[in-house]
DNA sequence: CGCTTGTTTCGATGTCTGTCGATACAGTCG
DNA sequence: CGACTGTATCGACAGACATCGAAACAAGCG
């Protein structure tokens, strides 16, 4: 994918924007947001769905669906081990957007 | 706003939670994130509404609206200087989110 | 094998969002 | 002033989304 330097350099194609701006949309919900530093930053980098429940005031099959959303946008994987279900982040999704996001050195372009 | 470290170290709060998922919704659609690297991108860092409309297939009220989802989401100003309105980016916002999606080196937490 | 617990899927519902055409507003120029 | 161009707002509408309760599925345990 030709998606990944940072947009404040030149403008981002069609297709490129398509793909993001579905990551973003699984960012754009607070819950997702939580959702996704709750797995990032527990214990071995993994949660299971029961620690991901709790903290939150809306039923469990919606925290499942926003799990889901993650998962189908390329934030987290997921496994069952046993009677739980684990979800853990996936690094490289992040570090894509966190670049394209970047401001590099300069917020105008090259001078000169 | 206590929300600017990066979401792998610890959990995000309600609140900041709720302020930055504005901000990844403003991200969430493919003509925005388009329309603000169009704006980052461009020469002098800022373009007028009428370099904007051009690219996209969309009609005039329609990348209005969406300059004005940028512009109360803080990504972008603007500003009327005579016949054109100008809009620019505001790196500090990009640089904030660019931020909280950082990998602090070690994806998993220290080991040991 | 049936019960219990953890998780996902399904169907329904109310709200939000992207889009449009029409229209209003803001400057400029004759 | 009046016409014209550039931009924003309005009202309407279709499609997408968050949420729920009910029900299905999965795994362990008696």
């Amino acid at each position: 994918m030709a998606c990944c330097a940072p947009m404040v350099r030149e403008p981002l194609g069609e297709e490129a924007a398509a793909g993001l701006s579905r990551m973003f949309k699984a960012l754009s919900d607070p819950i997702r947001l939580r959702l996704l530093s709750l797995i990032a930053s527990h214990d071995g980098g993994e949660a299971c769905v029961c620690d991901l429940t709790a903290p939150f005031d809306v039923s469990q099959p919606t925290i499942s669906h926003h799990l889901k959303v993650l998962r189908e946008a390329g934030l987290v994987g997921s496994e069952r081990r046993g009677t739980w279900v684990y979800y853990w982040m996936l690094p490289e999704a992040l570090a894509k957007l966190s670049t394209l996001l970047e401001i590099p050195a300069m917020s105008a372009k090259a001078p000169t």
